[in-house]
DNA sequence: GTTGAAAAGTGCTGCGA
DNA sequence: TCGCAGCACTTTTCAAC
C-alpha cells in the first residue's frame, strides 16, 4: 500500500481535470482538453498518473437511494467499552451491509457510523439485532436524518 | 423534478446492473452485459431508462482527500436558535464549500454536517469564521475523524 | 423487450517535435 | 514533456425478432 499524505506536484491542470471529473466522471477525455486548452493525449497522460500515485481511487455510479426503496439515513455514535476494542468492533461493523460509512472519532464517540435502511422496521432491526450483537458496544445514540440537504464532493480550487 | 419515493418496477435485471457499476463506473456495458447474459444493447436501455427515471444521479471519481491535501474531516452537530431558521441556515451553510454533507435531523442536533478540511488551521478558520457568521446557529458540537474505515455504497442485493 | 450488427465517437499507443 | 495521428474499443442506434 502507498503511503498516504504529501501533496505531491498537482499542478493546476491536474486539479482543473479532477475538479471536472468529480462532479461527472463521464465527461469524455476530449472534451475536458477542448475546456482546458490541451492534447487529449495530455488528459490521458495526467490521469494515468494521478491513478498511479492513487490520488484517484476509481469511480462509481451516483444513485437516488430513495428510489431504490432506501428511505431512511441515520447516524450512530458508538460508545465502546473499551477503546481497545476498536479494530475488533470495525471488522464486524464491516459485516452489516447498512453500515456505509465509518469513523473512529474524538469526542463523545468513540465510533460514528452511517447507516441507510430501506424503513422503520429494517431500521429497528438493525440497531436492536445486528449492531447489539457487535461485542464491545457499550451503547449508542441514534440520530436520524430527514432530508439531506448537501451531497457532494469538496472543492480543489 | 420528478417525485422521490417508489419501487418502481426495477427487476432484477436493473439491480445487478446497478451493483455493478456502483463499484466501478468505469465496467463498460459489453463485459456487464457477457456477465449478466445478455446483449450490450439491454443494458443500455435500462441504463437509459434509470436515468430518465431519476434512479441514476450520475457518476463521480473518487479521490483520496488526503492526497489533495484535505486531511482533516469532522463533523458537526449544529444548534439552531429556531427550527424555523433551517432553511435560511442550509442556503448559508452551501456557500460554505467545506461543507460536503449536510443533514436535517431528529434528536439533540437541528443540523448535522460533514465537513472537510485540508489542516488543523483551515478546520479552525471554517468553524470560528464561516459557521460562526450564519445567522441562526446558536452553538455547534465537533466531533474529529482520527480514521475513515468504512465508506461504501449501499448493497442492493 | 431483446437482439445483433453497423455507425459514430472515445480511449489508447507510438512517433515526432 | 507535450501534441498529433492511427488503431482498438465502446457506446449508440436501429431494423428485425
Amino acid at each position: 500500500m502507498e503511503n498516504n499524505y504529501s501533496n505531491y506536484d498537482l499542478d493546476n491542470l491536474d486539479i482543473q481535470i479532477l475538479s471536472i471529473l468529480m462532479n461527472d466522471a463521464s465527461i469524455p477525455y476530449t472534451e475536458i482538453a477542448k475546456k482546458l486548452i490541451v492534447s487529449g493525449g495530455t488528459i490521458h497522460v495526467r490521469m494515468k498518473k494521478m491513478e498511479e500515485l492513487g490520488i484517484i481511487k476509481g469511480s462509481n455510479l451516483i444513485i437516488n437511494p430513495q428510489k431504490v426503496g432506501f428511505d431512511i439515513t441515520a447516524f450512530l455514535g458508538i460508545y465502546l467499552e473499551k477503546g481497545s476494542q476498536y479494530s475488533d468492533a470495525v471488522s464486524q461493523l464491516k459485516e452489516i451491509k447498512e453500515v456505509v460509512e465509518l469513523h473512529y472519532c474524538t469526542g463523545q464517540y468513540s465510533i460514528f457510523a452511517k447507516i441507510i435502511c430501506r424503513d422503520t422496521v429494517h431500521l429497528r432491526k438493525v440497531l436492536n439485532e445486528d449492531i447489539q450483537s457487535v461485542q464491545g458496544i457499550q451503547r449508542t445514540e441514534t440520530i436520524i436524518s430527514l432530508e439531506e440537504s448537501i451531497k457532494r464532493q469538496i472543492s480543489l480550487v
